[in-house]
DNA sequence: ACCCTCCCGGAAAGCGGTTTCCAAGTCTGC
DNA sequence: GCAGACTTGGAAACCGCTTTCCGGGAGGGT
């Protein structure tokens, strides 16, 4: 490989004046030098070694962003924003898929603690799990004592900057819009119990029910995906006329199972998610939703956590109940 | 920071020894000096620094993928694969978009082989601009010669290890199938004349039309994306019976422009895709597709990358022709 | 003309690890 | 009981770059 001592020997000058031209410092070199080196460094096709430069200069410019599972738009999404974010900064952008293992979260945290990155972006829902949440909170301050940033786009359990979709709010309104539509037998395919973003839609969506005086939705717990969606859609009973999805992509899979068996949405029942995946609007029939502006979540998230010293910010960021197809007018 | 040497104080031995317990090393260490310094690093919160490493060791844990846009299942899941295949490798991966923009390409593979990240596997179609590939090529080539290892899936145009779906033989056999359905008047929305992947596919779907002795499509240009495919399907002769959009999500632009216009698919009109997104699978009508495994893809394109010198590799993916509800066949 | 800045080039000290090379034990085998 | 082979700990060189500190020369004010 070819270093900046070969270049500056090939140039004839010395290794300061060499790093001084080629990796951008305060100080000026004079225009003869300078061209010397460019050209040498050309020549040479020299390639600063980042490793040595973060070394030496005790910050790098990467920042890692930590997702569950890429596939899964809402984190492609996330980590879309987040990276379009850093790119404009400079920043490059180191990539950890969890697959939904906590641990692994923890591994990652303390693997890119390791690589002195920037910041640390953590998407995607938190766990009920104190003792797990705890020790993530503990890798997270470790790496901040060290002068890390970090930034999450959930709930605001780890004591870092967090960008919160008001999950809540967001199911509750759509709780009363499909009620306004003259709904009141609900079901809701809840998710996994320990889920944070699951539980707080859940939640959302049952106290707005009962606000209204309606009657309790039934409550069908299970996988966060597609194939949860689907296999939680056969277990909701024949008196319920509007089910909601605590995801799109759940909300997807359900449509499947009623199609399957021959169930007419929304004719027959009616059926809601959560999120508003771009890559889904064109599904049939189109999914009512709660819009969360995903993109612009994870590049918020970003500046959070690049943002210099300041107390820890938590921003709520408002879901848009969009009503489409897939929920009808209750007569 | 916490550095080794405040660990080897603390635990009262040398540097040497702190690293060679910490770190993995070849050498043994006896157990009381290893508990020792295991103790001093975990009371201390020592995390080894990567950079520092990199730069000893002059090899990082490091891969880097190259991909057009996240947020297209397609690159997606090609990426996945990839990841999941990195982390087998206890390998960190570090993600660029460029957002279509080939000069960022070049850009990425600068600043990994800057990064000095152990293999850079490149994702998605070339475009067919010689001038582009050249650079392109000589980036990789100068990466290589200090060391790095490259593979890219897409077409064989980079002097690199190539995972190549066979775009042509699938788009050909969907051809095949489709004529064995009974249509004869086709369409193909071929995305754009210089991307590669777009133009193998259209190209192959044409030549085995031609062998079958039938019409030649009406071929429109436009977008790789959503929006390409639905405007495309608005300049879609009547005469047409079937339309071949080059890529899954162009396709599903092209389902709802024609929902829109109240065109029925398939009874109208027959629409074929190419991938077999699986977020798409959902899809109503179902799509009539060509399935890559784009998750083995990525996987196989980092094993190729990883592998220790043998000549270049070409491996060919085939494509296989998946049958479903948007394609009729014709009485 | 002289003194004081200011500007620019180079030498060298780190940055935080790894690894080679020594030296001092510790085991063996006879 | 002792030479020779192993094992284990430490000192120090080195990885490639940044940056401080110095020194010499040019420019400017009086």
């Amino acid at each position: 490989m070819v270093t900046l001592e070969d270049v500056a020997k090939q140039a004839g000058v010395s290794l300061a004046t060499a790093s001084r031209v080629l990796n951008g410092s305060t100080r000026q070199v004079g225009a003869a030098l300078r061209a010397r080196v460019e050209q040498a460094a050309d020549e040479l096709g020299y390639r600063a070694n980042i490793a040595a430069q973060t070394l030496a200069r005790g910050a790098s410019n990467v920042i890692g962003i930590v997702v569950h599972d890429l596939t899964d738009p809402y984190f492609a999404a996330l980590a879309d924003g987040a990276m379009r974010a850093a790119a404009t900064e400079g920043l490059l952008v180191m990539v950890g898929t969890t697959h939904r293992d906590p641990e692994q979260e923890i591994a990652y945290v303390r693997t890119l603690h390791a690589q002195r990155v920037r910041a640390v972006l953590l998407a995607g829902s938190r766990v009920a799990d104190p003792a797990v949440t705890g020790r993530l909170r503990e890798e997270l301050a470790r790496y901040q004592e060290g002068g890390g940033r970090a930034a999450c786009v959930g709930q605001d359990l780890l004591g870092v900057d967090t960008v919160a979709p008001a999950n809540r709010q967001g199911a509750a309104e759509l709780a009363r819009a499909l009620a306004g539509l003259g709904h009141t037998r609900f079901a809701v395919l809840a998710g996994p119990p320990h889920l944070v973003t699951a539980a707080d839609r859940c939640a959302g969506f049952r106290e707005a029910l009962d606000e209204l005086g309606l009657p309790a939705p039934q409550v069908i717990h299970g996988p966060f995906d597609r194939d949860g969606g689907y296999a939680a859609a056969n277990q909701v009973g024949a008196e319920v006329t509007c089910v909601f999805a605590v995801n799109d992509v759940m909300a997807v899979g359900a449509l499947a199972a009623y199609r399957e068996r021959g169930v007419r949405v929304p004719e027959d029942v009616s059926v809601a998610g959560f999120d508003d995946i771009v890559t889904l609007r064109d599904h049939v029939p189109a999914l009512t939703t709660v819009r969360l502006p995903l993109k612009d979540m994870g590049a918020r998230a970003l500046e959070l956590a690049l943002n210099e010293d300041r107390p820890v910010a938590v921003e709520q960021v408002a879901g848009e109940v969009v009503l489409r197809e897939s929920v009808r007018r209750m007569t």
